[in-house]
DNA sequence: CCTTTAAATGCAACAATGTTGCATTAGTGA
DNA sequence: TCACTAATGCAACATTGTTGCATTTAAAGG
């Protein structure tokens, strides 16, 4: 993505276009799948450690990226797509964990998901599943 | 559930049967829903901090408990069904989070489902999902 | 019931992860 | 260019999870 593209991004949301904002923008939109915090923190280790977290929140709340659960303690970040709001994330989309690479991928979902549970009422959802990626697969035959 | 049923479980995944274990496994079963750990910490003060985090993965490793994410930082613990196999969980289930009361519930699926992702293979999968539990929802009537 | 042995426990120290307060710097609108 | 507020860096702290090691204990066999 452009950079022009991500100050809009930050623009759109009212938050000031700073270099670190664009570095970690670019971080997580070259990286292949959700990146671990992890490998951000090694990536931008020129960031002071606590402004990466403090970045990191902003961009949640504003809405750019969004956190992916892994079944783990490490978070891993994503940008949004530009139809998510701010205030509610519809991420209707499939975080897949390849059990061979560990990349974390933002699958989406090709059906309507009807959560059938009764009496609960289902605001937002999120699918978490591991097997095998694509690249990993072919690379196996 | 009783104490000779737990026990029962233990026995069955050669699990040594301890005071501490027991202990750890009333919790989890008498709390509604998945239990965070910070309450577990709390509730079993007595039992050293590092016994109860490895407590904890001797019962996930054995198939007794498992952990159900939460989009965040804190762990939850529920007991498995008899089904669950240590090695292969299949929790085909809800975790859902309450809004309101915070709970984390273990709800069934009612469907099958099947996660249409083209060529990446699903092995497992959990879903995360949040919104108003039934006992909240009854009493905003 | 006693002995033996490996597993479980408690404690201390450490490591990793996340947070808060505050002084300084920098983005943005006037 | 100025003024104002948000963003940053640094230090300190808090929480969460891990490792090593000496001691205790569950449970199997005589």
């Amino acid at each position: 993505m452009r950079e022009e593209d991500l100050k809009q991004r930050l623009r759109a949301r009212d938050l000031r276009i700073t270099p670190n904002r664009l570095q970690l923008l670019t971080a997580i939109d070259q990286f292949v799948g959700a990146i671990p915090h992890t490998k951000l923190q090694a990536d931008l280790a020129s960031m002071d450690r606590v402004t990466l977290y403090r970045t990191i929140n902003s961009l949640l709340e504003g809405g750019l990226i969004h956190r992916a659960s892994a079944n783990e303690q490490e978070s891993y970040y994503a940008l949004c797509e530009d139809s998510c709001q701010a205030d509610a994330h519809q991420h209707q989309h499939i975080h897949f964990k390849c059990d061979t690479c560990e990349k974390i991928y933002c699958l989406p979902m090709r059906q309507d998901l009807h959560l059938n549970t009764g009496a609960f009422r289902v605001r937002t959802f999120e699918i978490l599943a591991s097997g095998q990626c694509e690249a990993c697969a072919s690379l196996e035959k």
